[in-house]
RNA sequence: UCCCCGGUAGCUCAGCAGGUAGAGCGGGUGGCUGUUAACCACUUGGUCGGCGGUUCGAGUCCGUCCCGGGGAGCCA
């Protein structure tokens, strides 16, 4: 191995900045070429890749002699002279002076060429070594990171909610269940919302981000059994509270990844100029006014139908930036949304979908601030009392108006990366009928 | 749970009207002093998803099961 002290070790995109030196790189093959007595030798190291010319009589002949055991993603210590170079890949290449190969395979099951999704999928533990996944995950740090910012700055408190729970949330969907010692179940959480609400009460404004976990037997491009969700709750906010914040959320973190992620994006092909369409304001439609876009267009709808895949699809194609949907009949949805006074039979709620048919990344609502109307809708949704009753407690002592919404990562840069499937979103998709690896 | 499509070499696929298995990539060997998914030559490689049926004969036709993909319902 060579010490640092000769050639400072170097990722290799920090490598123009020491063009004319000898650095030391650490990584594995990317891709092999040899034309005989000149080798070339392409590395990755996480942080980009670099051509590797090896001449041979410029390097010792035994390490000129390595390459030839080299096979894809073998691993090795390279030391070389870094150049400015038109022919390569980049601009720069290093003339390799030292190899030292750490770990020779051959064999690598991922070629570069087309996989199938199945293929890749029982592979993910290695694709993700793939250049576009790389840029994947890096985006998705980069949306991770914005939003603890954009609530930080805001001044809303990171309050982490339970993941084992006692009962469902909504009562709707699917949950994992699994045994609590000798307790009885316990069921993965499906939402934070309600101990979210029980923290709003504390800190006024509050937050949480994590795992999430739905057991539904859903098999679509939009769903996963277990997902990440920033979810956000607020003392005294209204509706109206509640779409100017997740407005201004999706604006701020779509543009801060264009701002410090272009370079990914640009690796992902993604048209930046429909994402930049953010920083104009969103479009507000009520439910009512959907359903009558919809049927103008010839959609087969009719008021009070929740809309399925294909009217998400349509209305968010209707617009080029993030729509928000308000007002939804109460009947479709979630028993804890207050109603609208205008009109009881609508919730205050909102569904945020976003452009080119990628369809809903958030959910909110108002929620029901009143101690006998959220006990009338526990019965009306035949939902158990007594598991609730902490919940009802939060509408017994200093009960507030209060509001909140979820916003689904994944879905979030499927659409920012323009992804065909949230699958590529998680770095260890977990879908129905697949938990490996 | 339902509907549609698929399963042939490690991978991506071709295989005509039923007649006994192919290509490219990868792996291996050799060649090449500037390659860009390099190229050239040679080579390795298969219970054609399982079981049953029709037939002289099934990768091919029929039935059934298993697995995968896409969608519906439900949701972020």
């Amino acid at each position: 191995m060579f010490s640092p002290e000769i050639a400072p070790v170097v990722n290799i995109a920090d490598l123009p900045q020491y063009e004319g030196q000898a650095v030391t790189i650490r990584g594995w093959v990317y891709h092999l070429r040899s034309s005989g007595k000149v080798r070339f030798l392409v590395v990755r190291d996480g942080t980009g890749l670099v051509q590797g010319v090896l001449v041979k009589g410029r390097l010792p002949e035994e390490d000129f002699h390595q390459f030839d055991r080299l096979g894809q993603e073998s691993s090795l210590i390279l030391r070389g002279q870094v150049r400015a170079e038109l022919r390569a890949p980049g601009g720069y290449e290093v003339e390799v002076t030292g190899l030292t190969p750490l770990h020779i395979c051959q064999n690598y099951p991922i070629a570069h060429k087309e996989h199938g999704v199945g293929f890749l999928l029982d592979q993910r533990h290695l694709w993700l070594r793939a250049p576009r996944q790389q840029a994947i995950l890096r985006l998705r740090d980069e949306l991770a990171r914005a939003c603890r910012d954009f609530f930080y700055d805001r001044g809303f408190v990171l309050v982490d909610t339970p993941i084992l729970t006692p009962t469902a949330c909504e009562g709707t969907t699917t949950l994992f269940a699994t045994d609590y010692l000798d307790r009885g179940k316990a069921y993965l959480s499906q939402s934070g919302q309600l101990y979210l609400e029980a923290a709003a009460m504390a800190l006024g404004k509050v937050y949480c981000f994590g795992p999430t976990f739905r057991a539904e037997k859903s098999k679509t491009r939009r769903h996963l059994m277990e997902f990440w969700m920033v979810e956000a709750e607020a003392a005294f906010y209204l509706l109206e509270d509640i779409l100017q914040l997740c407005e201004d959320l999706v604006r701020y973190l779509v543009l801060r990844v264009l701002e410090r992620r272009n370079r990914e994006l640009e690796m992902l092909d993604r048209d930046t100029t429909l994402l930049s369409k953010v920083s104009q304001s969103f479009p507000r439609l009520s439910y009512t006014e959907a359903v009558v876009r919809l049927q103008t267009e010839g959609v087969a709808i009719t008021w009070g139908e929740d809309f399925g895949g294909d009217e998400e699809t349509r209305l968010s194609q209707m617009f080029d930036r993030p729509v928000l949907i308000h007002r939804y009949p109460r009947q479709i949805k979630a028993f804890y949304m207050e109603a609208d006074r205008d009109n009881p039979e609508l919730a205050l709620c909102v569904d945020m979908l976003a452009p080119e048919g990628y369809g809903e990344i958030i959910g909110g609502s108002q929620r029901v601030a009143d101690l006998d109307i959220l006990l009338a809708r526990l019965q009306e949704y035949h939902l158990p009392q007594e598991p609730l009753e902490w919940y009802l407690d939060l509408r017994r002592y200093g009960s507030v108006p209060h509001a909140g919404f979820g916003l689904g990562l994944e879905r979030l840069l499927a659409w920012v990366c323009g992804l065909k499937h949230v699958r590529e979103a998680i770095p260890f998709p977990r879908l129905l009928d697949r938990l490996y690896p």
